[in-house]
DNA sequence: TTGCTATTCAAACGTTCGTTTGATACAAAC
DNA sequence: GTTTGTATCAAACGAACGTTTGAATAGCAA
């Protein structure tokens, strides 16, 4: 526990102050002296403690961004515990609520979709670490846990591609919400959270196959 | 016709230059150097026909990126002429179609794609052209072709929130082709884009409702 | 020709960038 | 007390940035 106190030490307010500032603006649009005036160090301390903005940037990803992608996967899991087999829609609906309301705070979430969707967009080496830590897994654990529910005549190339459409519905509501937000005429609070996941979990389910979740609900 | 002949201007060669390395790269990845040497022109020819960087790429977007926008709307208009009333797989078959095959070249699709991204995640000011000039009457368009087809309860933002849904869908197999391509294992060519156009076809179409599907297609 | 306008160009502008340096402070080890 | 190693700091570095300048070059009208 004494391990890591409080550790408010200038590494980590550099990591923590450079997530924000780089998910905000991106990589190129922040400059090194605005992360070091944000976490109130000196301009060196990037490349004495980090070797460089890069480094720092893959940082961010190593240390910050992957052990929230942890969490949101075991809250994932989480809510599926006890339920086995879970049903389609109790899959679905738990992989909704994990991105949009799940473990994190606002500002963790919004940091947390951002970065990933700079990265999508403009992959800078961290996308690497990604794909192969995280999305790749996490995308094997859904296929298996959708498969069962799903007639078996859908390919498995067919499945997948319906798993990265949910997830493109989930990325796209976290990330772009100035769009939404201006299209929809509503503010991103509790309640629009609340509507967004549970418009996702229905349209998922029903893209996803809707032959055997009337079964489920009686 | 000879309105504008070739016009291998230095003005449009910067202009096709500046979309195409802004999309590929992003605002500030971008340098003017680096434009205008793609452009085969010099340096200060940024500044003297747009009035600075900024404004050129403000201009790709209103020269370039409308222009396309609406060819694409126009496509998806003419793929429903003459279905009076279109059925809803007509609707959502057309606007897959016109997102990913449709009538722009797959280089022209890649740049569109990117540019919209990239201006949902960092609004530069372009933003307000594009919600306003494209995706608000556009969406509206949708919704009304969408609306006879499903049930009356549907209210007009849960009718919305799927709308963007599918948009989502599209811009994302369209934008994070890398991602895509790494984690499906399969490369962008015309019979993957095929395959994209009927899964989000098939996908949406059972995500709208399902209801009123089976009695179109026997 | 002479003027006028529009465009291109090399050069330089001032600014900001990421990074490096060398001095300084501070603590633990000897 | 001295040494050693870590951390922070102000200052400066060279490079790259967007932009400006003023001269050179065309094309066309008078």
């Amino acid at each position: 526990m004494t391990e890591k106190p409080i550790d408010n030490t200038t590494r980590l307010r550099l990591l923590k102050n450079a997530e924000l500032l780089f998910a905000e603006k991106g990589f190129h649009a922040v400059s090194v002296r605005e992360i070091t005036k944000a976490a109130k160090c000196n301009l060196a301390a990037v490349n004495y403690h980090f070797g460089g903005k890069m480094n720092l940037y893959l940082e961010v990803f190593r240390s910050r961004w992957i052990p929230r992608a942890r969490r949101i996967r075991h809250s994932f899991e989480a809510a599926l515990q006890g339920l086995d087999p879970p049903f389609l829609d109790d899959v679905v609906g738990a992989l909704a609520q994990a991105f949009l309301e799940g473990p994190l705070t606002d500002e963790e979430r919004r940091c947390h979709s951002q970065l990933m969707y700079r990265e999508l967009a403009n992959p800078t080496g961290a996308l690497d670490l990604l794909a192969e830590k995280v999305m790749q897994p996490f995308f094997m654990k859904l296929r298996n846990l959708l498969r069962p529910h799903l007639p078996e005549t859908i390919g498995d190339d067919r499945l997948l591609l319906s798993i990265m459409s949910i997830i493109a519905m989930v990325i796209h509501f976290n990330f772009s919400r100035e769009a939404v937000s201006r299209l929809t005429g509503r503010t991103y609070d509790a309640a629009f959270k609340a509507r967004l996941v549970e418009h996702i979990t229905e349209f998922s389910l029903k893209g996803l196959g809707g032959m055997n979740i009337q079964e489920q609900q009686p």
